[in-house]
DNA sequence: CGAGGTGTTGACATCGTTGACACGGGCTTG
DNA sequence: CAAGCCCGTGTCAACGATGTCAACACCTCG
C-alpha cells in the first residue's frame, strides 16, 4: 500500500449517505474511492433505528421518557454500529467539559504524585476525566497553567497554590469553581482543603516531650514556606505549653535539600548543648537526617519525621513519622469540588484534613542519662485532650475524609 | 445575598446584543436584570473590531494573510474583552482534541509518576494537555479506560500494557496513534518504547562478575511479568557467557512485595552455599533487601539493585543501582507520539531506553575469601564491548533521548 | 486600458450533540 | 363530550470555532 495519507485521512467526506444501510455508518466512500473507517454518529444511529438523533440522545443518556420498544431498537443500533458518544460535542453544546483540573507543583514529587492518584479516582468514579499540569518551581506559570485549562472548559479546578495572589480567579469562580490544597489561597475567598500543619507540629513536638525529651531540634526548610512556618509554631506551641524555654540554637530552618538538611543536622548535633532528640519537618530533611544518625551510629537521638517516606519502617529503628496521607486530601478535595459542582453558591469550606502519627520506634527512644522522663508507662502516652490530639489517632481511610473538621469561613459579605 | 442560584447560573441568555458595545460582550444582561460575566467569543471580539469572525480566527491562529493594521485593531479588541477561544470548539471543529491520553497502572507509583511528569512538561511544550488514568490491578479495565480517553478525542494515546491483547485498538490506531510504554502489547502492531530489560539485567550480573563474585543471587517479582523475565534472562545470559553454570538455587522469584523479599533473601543467605553478591531486579524487592542486610550486618554482601529509590545514595555503603529514568522513558514515549502524530503512516518503530549503572559502593564489594576476583584494576571493568554495554555509560540527559536505539519493525505488509 | 494575478476579507456551512419547543395521540376529569 | 394533561417523539437552532469558496481591491504587464 503506497496510498498517499490523503486516502486515510479523507475528513471533509461528502458522500450522499444515502439509503439506510448498515454499513454506510461504518465504511465511508472517499471521494477518492476507497472505503474509510468513519466515526459514528447520532445521526448514522438515529437512521438505522428509524427514529430521530434526539431520540437516540435520550436512550444515550438515560431518559426515562422513551418507550422500552424504541429504548431497545436504539440499543440495538448502537451496539451494531460501536456507537461511542463524542464527548467533545457534548462538552461544547452543555457548555462544560467532564473534565477536572489538576494544578500541583510537580508530579514527579510522591506526595503530589499520591494526591493525583486519589483525585484521579475520584474522579474516575464519577465519570469524569482529570487533566494534570505541573507548574514546577516558577510560581508565575501557575496563573498561565490554570488559563490553559479554562479554555478547556474543565468543569472545576483543584489547584496547589503557589502564586502570589490568586485574585486573577475571582471573576471565573462562580463558573469554574476552584478548590485549594495544602495551603490558602492568596487575596481570595475559596474552598481549600489543607493539612493541619500546626496540630501535626504540635503533636509530633508532644509526642518527643511525652517520651521525656526536654530538648528537641527542629530541622525545618525555608520560613518563606507557610507550612514549615506552620509546623514551627505547632513545635513551639508544644513546647511554651509545658513551660519549655524556646531555645533557638535548636531551631535548623532553611534547609532546601537532604544535603543541606544532612549539614544542618550535623551542626544540630555537634553543638555545645545538642538535642536529644529532633522533629524533622518534612522528607526531605528527614532524608538528610536519617542517614546521617544512621551513617554514624547515632540511633540514639530520637525523631519524628513529618512525611513518611520510603524505608521509613525498615530501619532499625523505623522511623515514627507523622502520616500525611496525600491520599485522603486527593478525596477530601476531589469530594469538595463535586460537591460545589453541585451547589455554587454555598459559603466557601476550609476542610482541615487531620494526619496521624505513626509510632515505629524511632520516635520513643528516650533520652539517655539521668534526666529520663518522669512519665512511667511504657509508651508514656497520656490520654488525648486536645482537638489537635485527636486527630492523631489512626483513622479507618473511608471514614478519615467525612470526619475531616470542617470550617466554613464565609464568602465574601 | 439570597439571591436563588438562577441568576448566577443564567446560561441561555436571549438578550439581544444590539449596538457594538463594548462591555456587551464582557457583562451580559440576564432575562432577570441581572449582570453576569459571559463569555467572550469569536463574534463579540469580531463585532468590536468591526470584521468577521473569520478574520478573527485568522489572527487568533497567526494566519499571515491579515493586514498588519487589521491584525492590530482585532489584537486590540481581543485584549479590550479578554477574549479566550475555547478549545472545546476547536477540538470540536478539527476533529481531534488537543490533549493527548496517558494510561498509566498507577499514579502512586514513584515510576510512573516521574513517567508522567516527563510526559506532561513535554506535552505541555507543544500546547497539549495531558489526561492520565490509572488502571491499577484490573488488567480489564485497560481497554475501558482507553475508551474513554477515545471518546474525549485525545489526539493520541501513550499506554502502559496491561490487558492480555491489545486488537480492540486495532481500528483505531490509524485516527488515534498509540505509542506503548514498559511493555510491549499482544496482538498488535505499534509504536513503543522499552526499557532494555535484558541487557540492563546482563550488565547488572556482569558488573558483579566483574568484581571477581561466582555465586550470584537473583531476586525477582513474579516470572508472570515478562520485565522479570527478561532481567532474569539477562541474568543468566551474563552468567553463561562466563561459563558459569546456572544454579537455581540462587534465583528466587515471586516476591511480590518487600517482606516477601526480605523473607527469599534470608532463605538465600542461609543456604549451605550462600550468594556472595545479588542482583535485585526490582525496587520492592530491594526495599525488602537493602534494610535486611544492613540489619543484619551483612554489609558484606554485594548488590545491584534495578530501579534507584530513595535513600539508596545515603546508606554505607550506597547502593549500586540500574538507574531506569523514568522521566527520559516518559520523554522518548511523548517524542515518539509526536512524531507519530506528523506522520501516521510511517512503520511502527521501538525504541529502547538505554538504563545506566550508578556504581555507589555496594556493587563494588568484592567476595570475601581466597577465590579473589581475577581481575586487577579498582574497578575492574573491561572496555565496553556489547551494544548493552554502550547503553550502560551514564549518557547526558538532553541527548540520552536521541542515542536511544531504533529498531523499525515493520507495519503489516 | 483590460486581462490576469495576488492578497485580504467575509458569508456560509459544518463539526456532533442537546435544550427549547411543538405536535399528535391517548388518557383523565368535570 | 370537551377541555386539559401527560407522554413519546420530532424539528430546529444553537454551542464556538474553522474550512471552503467567492467577492473584492489592488497591482502588474501586455
Amino acid at each position: 500500500m503506497t496510498e498517499t495519507s490523503d486516502s486515510q485521512r479523507c475528513v471533509p467526506c461528502s458522500f450522499d449517505r444515502g439509503p439506510p444501510d448498515r454499513w454506510a455508518a461504518v465504511l465511508r466512500l472517499c471521494p477518492k474511492g476507497f472505503l474509510v473507517p468513519a466515526r459514528v454518529t447520532l445521526r448514522d444511529v438515529a437512521r438505522v433505528a428509524a427514529v430521530s438523533a434526539k431520540t437516540v440522545s435520550r436512550v444515550v443518556n438515560q431518559d426515562e421518557h422513551v418507550t422500552p420498544s424504541t429504548r431497545a431498537r436504539v440499543q440495538r443500533a448502537i451496539a451494531d454500529l460501536g456507537f461511542q458518544p463524542n464527548l467533545v460535542a457534548r462538552s461544547l453544546r452543555v457548555g462544560r467539559a467532564d473534565v477536572i483540573g489538576l494544578v500541583v507543583e510537580s508530579l514527579a514529587d510522591p506526595f503530589f504524585a499520591r494526591l493525583t492518584s486519589a483525585v484521579e479516582q475520584e474522579a474516575h468514579e464519577r465519570g469524569l476525566a482529570v487533566m494534570v499540569s505541573s507548574v514546577g518551581h516558577v510560581p508565575e506559570r501557575e496563573s498561565v497553567i490554570v488559563q490553559s485549562l479554562l479554555v478547556r472548559q474543565v468543569a472545576g479546578l483543584i489547584v496547589t497554590p503557589m502564586s502570589q495572589s490568586h485574585a486573577y480567579l475571582a471573576g471565573t469562580q462562580q463558573r469554574t469553581p476552584v478548590v485549594f490544597v495544602d495551603r490558602l489561597p492568596e487575596d481570595i475567598t475559596s474552598d481549600a482543603v489543607l493539612v493541619d500543619d500546626l496540630a501535626a507540629g504540635e503533636a509530633a513536638t508532644r509526642h518527643l516531650l511525652d517520651h521525656g525529651h526536654r530538648r528537641i531540634g527542629f530541622l525545618g526548610s525555608e520560613l518563606r514556606n507557610p507550612t514549615t512556618r506552620l509546623r514551627l509554631a505547632g513545635y513551639r506551641r508544644a513546647l511554651a505549653e509545658r513551660g519549655i524555654p524556646d531555645d533557638g540554637s535548636l531551631v535548623a530552618v532553611g534547609a532546601g535539600s537532604a544535603q543541606q538538611a544532612r549539614e544542618a543536622a550535623e551542626k544540630l548535633l555537634s553543638g555545645p548543648r545538642p538535642p536529644t532528640a529532633i522533629f524533622s519537618s518534612n522528607m526531605r530533611c528527614s532524608l538528610g537526617l536519617v542517614p546521617l544518625l544512621h551513617g554514624s551510629g547515632r540511633t540514639d537521638v530520637a525523631v519524628v519525621s513529618f512525611d513518611d517516606f520510603p524505608m521509613a519502617d525498615s530501619l532499625e529503628p523505623a522511623v515514627t513519622v507523622i502520616d500525611h496521607d496525600p491520599e485522603l486530601i486527593g478525596r477530601a478535595a476531589a469530594d469538595r469540588l463535586f460537591r460545589r459542582l453541585e451547589d455554587l453558591d454555598a459559603p466557601a469550606e476550609t476542610v482541615v484534613v487531620p494526619v496521624r502519627l505513626v509510632p515505629r520506634g524511632s520516635g520513643e527512644l528516650r533520652p539517655p542519662g539521668p534526666s529520663g522522663g518522669r512519665d512511667s508507662g511504657a509508651d508514656g502516652r497520656r490520654p488525648p485532650a486536645s482537638p489537635a490530639e485527636r486527630d492523631m489517632r489512626p483513622a479507618p481511610r473511608q471514614e478519615a475524609a467525612d470526619g475531616a473538621r470542617r470550617s466554613g469561613r464565609g464568602r465574601r459579605p
